[in-house]
DNA sequence: TGCCTCATGTCAGCATCCTGACATATACTG
DNA sequence: CAGTATATGTCAGGATGCTGACATGAGGCA
């Protein structure tokens, strides 16, 4: 494959560039995150919960970008797996609020340090300066089509 | 749902915003190609025989971050459709190369006016400098991980 | 109180995309 | 020339995610 084709005019698109940028993400963090037993879904559900603990399935969904049924599906991988608890029940109202257990938390930090390794060589050739315009200006486009 | 929840150190990590900015425009190209009958790969397809015509299945497929097969299948529904031409038999080698008809030029056009103003709805809150910035800078992490 | 709205969890069905495999055509290499 | 490597198209199967629908629980309001 040549190196850009033709270096056309898709290198001026705001969308384009985000979306390869983003596809270069994903493709690496999966490659990372296979050997741990690790699918993406998995590992966002994992690391919202490490952020903040007791979280719903809707909350968590919101949180990775997917639906509620499909952040279920995740959850009930993870809860086979030992990763973490949810009550068979809800105590108050249907939210059934999820944690990592000992399992989860040991995995999840693996996974944490590979995945920042791998969000550090993306934004290796930039200053400090310029990864901070980067993530505020991703964040104002991201707030902009909310 | 709370504006931000707890403006947790989410924010902080640029996988998380870059893929944060990404489903938003995903999100909003969908609804406004959702009117002109195109889902995502379909416009993507169109957009990249635009650039440049004649074009195979794979080399599309590459460009639109999608796998042979998939693309392969978007073509069909394509051609069915009548807004592209594949020949039955490839004149060389295997490649089947594609190209627009009248009617594909036409359906893309008022597409592209349409992800057009959802780039520029993106964006509009930065400087124009900001902007070149921030192409610049989201090429260079997309080359850094490929 | 009764009613409405909203959020959550869950089930069923469907669409989409991918992995694995195979055949074919071209280019390269000994 | 024969063998290998690479690229393309295609088929079959499975995995994943989504839409639509329903029931349940909480909160707000006349």
């Amino acid at each position: 494959m040549r190196q850009v084709e033709t270096l056309g005019e898709l290198d001026r698109s705001m969308g384009y560039v985000l979306k390869q940028a983003s596809a270069a993400l994903r493709s690496a963090m999966e490659e990372v995150l296979l050997p741990l037993q690790l699918t993406m879904p998995q590992y966002a559900c994992l690391e919202l919960l490490s952020r903040r603990s007791g979280q719903s399935s809707a909350e968590l969904a919101r949180g990775a970008f997917v639906t509620r049924q499909s952040m279920n599906q995740v959850l009930r991988g993870l809860h086979d797996r030992g990763l973490l608890t949810r009550p068979a029940v809800a105590a108050r109202g249907r939210a059934l609020p999820t944690q990592l257990t000992p399992e989860g938390v040991a995995r999840l930090q693996v996974a944490s340090a590979a995945v920042v390794g791998v969000e550090q060589r993306m934004v290796a050739s930039l200053t400090a300066d310029d990864q901070q315009r980067l993530l505020r200006h991703l964040a104002t486009c991201a707030h902009a089509l909310s």
